[in-house]
DNA sequence: CATCAGGGCCCTG
DNA sequence: CAGGGCCCTGAT
């Protein structure tokens, strides 16, 4: 492991999102796989970023409640920042982080909905988001794609070991994403001796996109949903699955839903059917009720649903559920 | 020891 | 539009 860059600055801002907000549960995903760049608990998230060539170590803290929200949020750098890159990172985060989402209509929908209504009431303000970059979130899709999660959490542990850097920060030490342009440089055999496998030719190609600036995540806000999804299936390595993900998490469109992989087939089937996983409900027909009964709201409440076992797992084993996810 | 499938995607026919 | 192949790993 590299030594680590000791980040001393700090800087100290406030944010208040909209109520509802729920910070532990927007501020932590139970379903994600572990990875070296965050680390969690009740109230806190520890967070590297880089952004703007900056290597950052965020800190998010709960001040507030679900109805009165207040985020401290600290920000340690090797140089001093100035308050106009502060202010735009303020913006970048709350973008990311989906803080100026509004979820009291959503909230009040659904509350007559016996499925949902006690699901939503655990959960009310908790926002799907993306914590990192496009460039990063996808980098992440490629690791996932067939595998299990322990081999995607040694394919990034290896990437962040060879191409990332470590950051010291509030008695921390976690690791920061590269610029593509690291990753640009390397040979495909590089990556495959990390033995990312065949992921290595996907990594090279997307990350070159990025270097070269034929992709670009703040342009790509401001298209439609399908000029998005066209730019994002236009990446070798890059398919329905990931691309479904990317405009729900990082896009933030929250009707997205139309595609359903096997494995959540599966537990979407027992979860909304309650049907054995081993005969799982057809997925037109899982994607024609989402669209019934969830409409605009159909990719944020299954959000909802499955963030909700998920946190149930995290606390007490869910039989059913360990033999669907390999770990 | 061998075999197999995995939290997809590309490419071919 | 269906299905084989892909890197590697741990489970069987």
């Amino acid at each position: 492991m590299k030594s680590p860059i000791s980040l001393k600055a700090k800087h100290v801002i406030e944010l208040f999102p909209p109520a509802p907000f729920n910070f532990d549960a927007t501020l932590y995903n139970p379903s994600h796989f572990p990875t070296a760049d965050h680390e969690w608990q009740p109230g806190i998230r520890w967070q590297t970023l880089l952004w703007q060539k900056q290597r950052l170590g965020c800190k998010f803290e709960n001040q507030g409640t679900v109805d009165s929200p207040k985020i401290t949020l600290s920000i340690w750098s090797k140089e001093k920042l100035d308050r106009q890159f502060v202010k735009r990172l303020t913006d970048e985060i709350t973008y990311r982080y989906n803080l100026q989402l509004d979820l009291t209509d959503f909230s009040r929908r659904f509350e007559n909905d016996p499925q949902m209504e006690p699901i939503i009431d655990r959960w009310r303000g908790m926002r799907p988001l993306n914590y990192s970059s496009l460039y990063e979130y996808l980098i992440i899709a490629i690791v996932l794609q067939n595998a299990t999660v322990r081999r995607t959490v040694q394919m990034m542990q290896a990437l962040y070991e060879y191409y990332g850097t470590w950051l010291a920060y509030d008695g921390k030490k976690l690791a920061c994403f590269w610029e593509p342009s690291i990753v640009d440089r390397a040979t495909e055999q590089e990556l495959r001796d990390l033995k990312v496998g065949y992921r290595a030719k996907s990594i090279k190609r997307v990350t070159a996109a990025f270097a070269h600036g034929e992709i670009n995540e703040l342009e790509l806000r401001n298209r439609s949903r399908e000029e998005q999804r066209q730019a994002l299936l236009a990446l070798y390595g890059i398919g329905p699955a990931s691309v479904g993900y990317i405009l729900g998490d990082v896009f933030h469109h929250m009707d997205e839903m139309n595609h359903i992989s096997p494995w959540e087939q599966k537990i979407y089937s027992k979860l909304f059917f309650d049907v054995s996983p081993d005969e799982p409900v057809p997925t037109d027909t899982l994607l024609a009720f989402f669209d019934k009964h969830f409409g605009q709201y159909k990719m944020l409440a299954v959000h909802y649903v499955w963030s909700d076992l998920f946190w149930r797992r995290k606390h007490e084993p869910v039989e059913w559920l360990e033999k669907l996810i390999r770990l």
